[in-house]
DNA sequence: TATGAATGAGGGTTCATTCAT
DNA sequence: GATGAATGAACCCTCATTCAT
């Protein structure tokens, strides 16, 4: 009788997977805050609240598990992406919709710049040894190119614009200002706050949207890129 | 008389003006390259061609010599944009030159963009203890918004974009490609080299002048910025 | 009736005895490769195919497994010592013979040489706590002092020769070229390999056997012993 | 006046070369007691009066250190070694010498034997790369070379004996006994100290003239070695 | 009998920093 | 002004050992 107790008592403990979970968070968080050499296995450990030898255990070395980490950090951003359907929607309001998210993604999931920009400052080997594409790749790039072509057909937008180039300018109007929050602050005096960041989104969408209803530049004979 | 002789014997050794020169740019190299925490005193010290305690002698600790570091790149990028006089150019030109510099700079100067990284990493500790305004600030503000008027005056451009957010629209969209080349080359298969640079540099000032030629929102009664 | 089913029944696995021999033979297989600081309690498992609380369970700890393994060093040793019967050979042959075995015995069974040296850097606690004498102790001692005797009655060896000190004297031989080969053919460049050692069994059954049918010395006239 | 006292004050610290031969001693002490493994870094620098981080800075890491103490371990014999001067002496006189000299080598510098066995159970691979031959080739094989030459010449020895091989018999001898002397009071019981040695070294002595008085032996018609 | 999960204690190594000259 | 010598404090990682099932 006093034993069934024991049973529901089965706490997170003894638990691979959850362990391995908790570290991966961990490190994740840790690598993010301090960069790949700030990291400490310490930290990741005691956040996790496992010891130490089981990180090594499940995970290999400090180098592998920023590995993981770093994949993890792209796992997580193609499940959100994944939930939008922006080929599903009008043009117009797909590019707005495709805008908002990409910044409230780096707003809120700021470890997601961080390791970027970490992993970029180790000069991506890393990410070259994730062979990994599918984590990796994302699924917007194939509803980016829908709601181009929808655009097109209609002729509300031009129609020689690369999928990847655009979502790589979205990326950069959204991605700087939330990177370098700390230091534009410092240098231009400029409070980027969750309003400031809202008002940067609109303005972005308009920017964009502007430019891919403009007929394509005649300067250049040259296939024109986004 | 023999005084003055010694003054002009300053050798390439036991002159403390060009120690002091050596060891900053040895800092600066290393912790754009590895970051904060993975930059190591014993490599500046052997890149300065000092002995380690002269960096403590003329910079103090580890942090003292990172924050001089990175005053130190901004002031170089200063310098450069000092030599350009893009308020005297006609409007749109003004804008292409800004454009195609700002991406130059990035590229020719990859220190630059690493130490805004780390730096930015780490919280902006590090700049907000730079007070140092004149030293950070850009001097291309003002003539932004010497293009920016002179624009508006001709019907040109529109009249509402605030300069230092023109700046930092060009500064994301130069930015981010040059700063994720490496993450860019793995998940979107994209080769970031010098070509795709500086088409990508034509397609943001064309599609910065765009926005700035087009007619201010109407949606939105606020001020609108670019 | 029941119970002899069990015992017959005895599988791959489950089946302690099996499990213990499996683990003794890995550890003998470890210890005497890396020695004792550096044998690995994971790879002795790894190696006997059971899990590390099994060896705890029936070893006790590393300290107990290393004694026992030492231990079954010197049992399979006694093994192979037991089949020869030099006792009923001719005095020559016998010596001879005894050459041979000991010879390739060392070198057909390197982990002996090992254990010893191992053992005996640590300063033979171990061995002094297997108390264990008939499984240490050699059977061939009989067997060489029939020998001197047969030989000392018609006349052939000289009639002062202790059977372990001669034990001594072919081990000695036997033993330091196998287990000093690398130093050997580094410091001297002699390969040391199968057709040399043959060759100097050969030497050594002359040396030893020259020595027994000398004289006694008449220098010291204390016991001689060889 | 008070001052010139500190200069006698000179202590043995803040000199690199002390520093680096008290950690060379207190390695090879180490290594010697306690095997590759087992060898403690933190005890290496306790007993060498020194911090880790000297240690690392004069010998780079454990493994060279290592190298570093087998090596020393032979420049400290063949030091002794060159003090002999065995080609000198009368052919018997040398034998025994030499005998006498390498037993109380082997039982005075304990480490040596230590070293060699250690060395050799981890497959040679130091001493291979140790090319440094001067420092671990022996003075001895000329002056044995000597012996055997002016023996022969005055028919007192057989001329057939090769020095190596007659250096490898001596050391053969005078080796098992020191390097196995626990295992052999275990499995015997014999109690294995000074005098016991010493009267071994004199049999020793006699086996070994014994054998280069007797006549090269017929039954081979190879070359004959000792 | 058997094992996957977990850890305290320590081992080798490095790093920022200081001392003594 | 300049430096070789030296170190306390961590840091990454491993190892023998135990827990819970």
């Amino acid at each position: 009788m006093t034993h069934s107790l024991k049973i529901i008592k089965k706490g997170p403990k003894r638990d691979a997977t959850a362990s391995k979970r908790r570290i991966l968070h961990a490190a994740l968080n840790e690598f993010s805050r301090y960069g790949h050499a700030g990291a400490r296995m310490d930290s990741i450990a005691e956040a996790a609240d496992v010891s130490k030898p089981m990180i090594y255990n499940y995970f290999g070395d400090k180098e592998e598990l920023y590995k993981a980490a770093l994949r993890e950090s792209y796992v997580q951003i193609r499940r959100g992406e994944q939930e939008l359907q922006i080929g599903d929607l009008e043009p117009e309001a797909g590019i707005r919709k495709l805008v908002s998210f990409t910044m409230n993604h780096f707003v809120s999931k700021p470890w997601f710049i961080s390791m970027l920009n970490t992993e970029n400052l180790l000069g991506g080997d890393a990410i070259r040894q994730i062979g990994d594409a599918d984590a990796i790749q994302s699924p917007l790039i194939d509803g980016i190119g829908k709601l181009l072509e929808k655009g097109a057909e209609t002729g509300l937008f031009r129609d020689d614009i690369d999928p990847v180039e655009l979502y790589i300018t979205i990326a950069s109007l959204c991605y700087f200002p939330v990177s370098n929050q700390h230091t534009l602050r410092s240098v231009f005096k400029v409070a980027i706050d969750a309003p400031w960041l809202a008002q940067r989104a609109e303005m972005i969408s308009d920017m964009v949207l502007q430019y891919l209803r403009s007929s394509p530049s005649l300067k250049t004979d040259q296939t024109r890129k986004l």
